[in-house]
DNA sequence: TATGAATGAGCCTTCATTCAT
DNA sequence: GATGAATGAAGGCTCATTCAT
């Protein structure tokens, strides 16, 4: 549990157990094997299976969400927000495959992903995605009447599915050459005039 | 799956115990019980446990793309046609909270979704969405340059995190009064020019 | 139960799928369809799974005793009597190789054999065997200190063996003609004098 | 089949209820129970239940197999060695009651005994017998002619027979006091000249 | 800390048997 | 008598978790 070396071990080895088998085919005892270290040993640093994938999630959406806010505040307006927060989401799980495996598809199991432990994560990266549309708004660069709460979802569900069908498709192209024409879309559909 | 009625009955009974309790918590005997018939008689209408989740998702699916078709081909326009799409899509799930939860959380274990024997049916769907986009940039009212696998991937993302926020927000506001704001920007996104 | 051509033909069909498939592996069904008929129609000649195998085993075995008792008759004396049972052992089971995977087999399981509702059929072929010997006793053929169930015992044994191994090597000789070899070792041993 | 300790305490116990309850009515868990173990253990040691049984035989099969070579090698003469080897597979049936039920009863299901797994320990004995057969026959104590495959599949038979009827009789008298008298008949039946 | 043998709760599935038609 | 859909008991096996070393 504590922040150590053998727990990151622990977790990148389910990663890549989980990427591989799927969660639910995967034993504890096989992320022990991959983490070369003994079962037992899994159980001094994590409560429980569930914890493992749940931990691996929120520390790596954490690192996502800290480095996406440090990414964009870098940049001048909420349009190149945008852009930037799109290419990001798109090359953080393009620069590793297995931990998009594991995200876009193990994890959304049962409720673990959007409820459970890993919510106020997932809702920290809403709340970005939220707040670079107030700005948009507010700069008059977006619809004033922009219903953010619904915008915010759209675009986390637009980026979330152009990540999951790349995954399902065996990743085959660069996730990352999609993110202009997908940013474009998503800013069309909330500028407050033709952009 | 021979006789009908039978096979509806549990998939439905299957329906409302995946909805309350989620799929992995779900014995086949609590289907049994939900469905008033004895565990034993399952097996005569699915192989297995997993057949059930997956029937139950392709004869929904399959029906729901229907009706879409059916209701599409009503729409004067590739516009009207979003806007009835998007609507349908909501109205759908509204009116059968059940099935709700268990399209936007239980189904979306591991591969079962998109992958597996569901996938035809979801193609289907992909294939409606993007012949509208078609539809909508032969007759000038969609961008000419618009990327239509991607934005085809963007509107049904962008309408199932609709669906699964509505979802996991326990369903406290009535998701078809965002179906207009939806919508429209999904098709400012996509439009030629200011819509 | 009741003697019937519909009992004789169930019978008939599960000597034919127990040869084929073992009894264990075998379902009610499997013989309802070899023999033509619903499964349930089974329960109305027949108790139990288990009664098929015992009233198979006793009827077959009824009659192998009856046939044996009137071959026997005809013979002049104890060994040739000894001769041709062992003739008339091996030719039925020649002559039926189905029947005689079954009983070489499938009938040896746990208790049903020589314990069970079959075991005065295999009392009876015991006795015949016995009264051949006390007869060869009484004539001065075989030896007076003979041991006679001890004697029966093993000329059982030693054609049962010969059965079963012709059986499990997928009977690739004939079986009978390894008769005369069988019946001559048998009698030099129970001889009262070199035959 | 790891911890040989182990392994050996779960056959023992297998034996015991096996002998008891018989194969099929026996749940793995009274094995566990009667080891003094989790039932989860016995699944450290052997993959099915089936096996154990396996197991449990071609082990002691073995064994019997050894002890009766290393046996035989004291004796002066074929003669002499059937007579040993009468006794030695009598008196092992005998001091190990269990063992014997099993072995005569619960093994002879469908074809684990003389076919499967086991098959190979089988032939060793059927081996065995027959080269003391050959070894008899060129020292001129049985006979030149003598069918030697034929024979001790007989030999093997008749012992089997005793060995499964005396069981089958509740152990009610001493197997080994037979033995003479058995091998008397068995030598008579394959001796050269009246003996 | 680390180990890995041991634990034992948990459940899907089969199939002999029943019975309403 | 005949049917075959329905029943429901039964148990082998897995694997997350524990704990003595």
């Amino acid at each position: 549990m504590r922040d150590s070396a053998k727990a990151r071990q622990i977790i990148d080895a389910a990663i890549r157990v989980f990427a591989r088998d799927g969660y639910f085919n995967s034993r504890v005892s096989d992320i022990a094997r991959e983490a070369g270290i003994a079962s037992g040993t899994i159980y001094l640093y994590f409560r429980t299976k569930d914890e493992i994938l749940v931990t691996l999630f929120r520390e790596k959406m954490a690192g996502w969400v800290a480095l996406a806010r440090r990414e964009l505040r870098g940049e001048p307006d909420a349009v190149a927000k945008i852009r930037r927060l799109v290419a990001l989401h798109f090359s953080v799980l393009e620069r590793d495959p297995e931990l998009a495996e594991v995200v876009q598809v193990e994890l959304r199991q049962g409720q673990k992903f959007f409820r459970g432990a890993a919510a106020d994560e997932v809702a920290a990266y809403f709340d970005l995605i939220a707040s670079v549309l107030e700005e948009g708004i507010a700069a008059g660069q977006f619809r004033a009447d922009l219903p953010v709460k619904v915008a915010t979802k759209m675009l986390f569900g637009a980026m979330d599915q152009m990540a999951t069908s790349w995954v399902l498709g065996k990743r085959r192209y660069r996730l990352s050459e999609t993110a202009d024409a997908v940013a474009a879309i998503l800013l069309r559909g909330v500028a407050s005039h033709g952009v």
